[in-house]
DNA sequence: ATATCGTCCATACACCGTGTATGGTTCTCC
DNA sequence: GGAGAACCATACACGGTGTATGGACGATAT
């Protein structure tokens, strides 16, 4: 029955209906264009509120705008959402994927990637809880969502092939399976950090499981974290 | 604001008014108590349908009971899901930690206890995607969902810590952080598979990556799969 | 046998959230 | 000075949830 409409949520979050706003002529420098107070507004409230317990309503009154504005923008809540997290993703997207430049150890450029996964996260904590949570509600983010993490994957998986060690020591192994596996842990300890689940709410166990996770598997190799806090020295 | 009550749904699961049924005096062999029927028709609702688009009143009509019953036996349709998960996962708690019995090769062991996790996972899918998906909305749930990866990742932990190998391999390593981390990318996995996401959707594939995963952060060694559909011969 | 309790049903209702519709105002630009 | 863009207030239809209220029937107790 809920199947093949809601293309539009996809559309619906692009859609600028005008581009420059006009009225409050003089009074009020209260703000530029109500698209932009309903985004940040929504994504002030996230800071605080589950997505779920967030009603139109209350987006309406905390951006000031009216509920006709807002449907004037955006189709649904969804859309709103959807938009927040392209924009948080993209703006992290040189985090996306690890090892960025061709550090000298591969582990190392692992776990700078896997730290910037965590700013991320910790950056925008409301909106991505928000759309990992909003899976099973919304036809639309969860397409969205499957979007992004496809991106992730790919890089890994270019990362992988281009790797001969590591292609090889996948034996024959579907990379792209173990590419995703790899992008889809993250997602799910990142989210449980986010959720302030132990022990991931600890950045330095939730980095160093991690980074541990992906070295073990690509090159085989425990790691060792670099920041003993139990052990001095050692630099 | 929606903070501390919802004790009340888990507690809702085990409450049963009453015991015996009675009425429907002669006719309609239809069926034995109502909360059973309540049960089952949800579960069998799930087995085409999210949960978030079942209504309470999809279940009434589905399990022939009225509206007054059904708040009888259950607080809210979430305690319904509640219960069918806790089934769930009682039904297949043997199956619940990897390497059950001590089978002689290990990995082989880690493999099966993937697989049976795979086949609960087939199994209930509607109803524990269902669950994973209730996160953001149900405080109740959600802590329900955490204390059932809890038990998992004890069994797990358990494991890690009583054999030395594996132990000393993690170094000083937070193994309950890392035994987590196994589980709920396990979650994560199987919760893609039952969505139908590729490339989890195959079976094999899943069962794989998840024991390789596994296998090379606890033993340090890369999985061959066993049974290598591309490559006949040797056995 | 009658009272009462536990199981159950039908129906109605209060409440809240969503999305749409209507009609009106003010500003800008042609 | 008229069209239309950018807004606002309000109201309403719709659907879902959880809570009555009142009543029927069978079982058990007195």
């Amino acid at each position: 029955m809920a199947s093949v409409q809601h293309v539009g949520i996809l559309r619906g979050m692009s859609s600028k209906p005008g581009a420059r706003p006009a009225r409050r002529s003089a009074a009020e420098p209260a703000s530029t264009g109500l698209r932009e107070r309903i985004l940040s507004a929504t994504r002030e409230l996230l800071r605080e509120r589950r997505f779920d317990t967030l009603s139109v309503a209350d987006i309406l009154t905390a951006a000031e705008v009216s509920r006709a504005s807002f449907y004037f923008y955006f189709p649904s809540k969804q859309a709103v959402l959807g938009e927040l997290v392209r924009d948080a993703v993209a703006q992290g997207q040189q985090a996306a994927d690890p090892w960025i430049g061709g550090s000298q150890d591969p582990v190392a450029a692992l776990r700078a990637g896997v730290r910037d996964g965590a700013r991320l996260w910790r950056d925008n904590a409301g909106i991505l809880m928000a759309i990992v949570e909003s899976q099973g509600s919304d036809e639309g983010l969860r397409a969205l969502w499957l979007e992004q993490m496809d991106l992730f994957t790919d890089a890994a998986a270019a990362r992988i092939e281009s790797d001969p060690q590591v292609r090889g020591r996948l034996g024959d192994m579907d990379v792209r399976a173990v590419a995703a596996s790899l992008t889809w842990m993250g997602e799910r300890l990142y989210y449980l950090a986010a959720a302030g689940v132990p022990p991931f709410d600890d950045e330095r166990v939730l980095v160093d499981v991690l980074t541990n996770a992906w070295a073990s598997i690509l090159y085989g190799r425990p790691v060792a974290p670099p920041n003993p806090t139990p052990r001095a020295e050692q630099v």
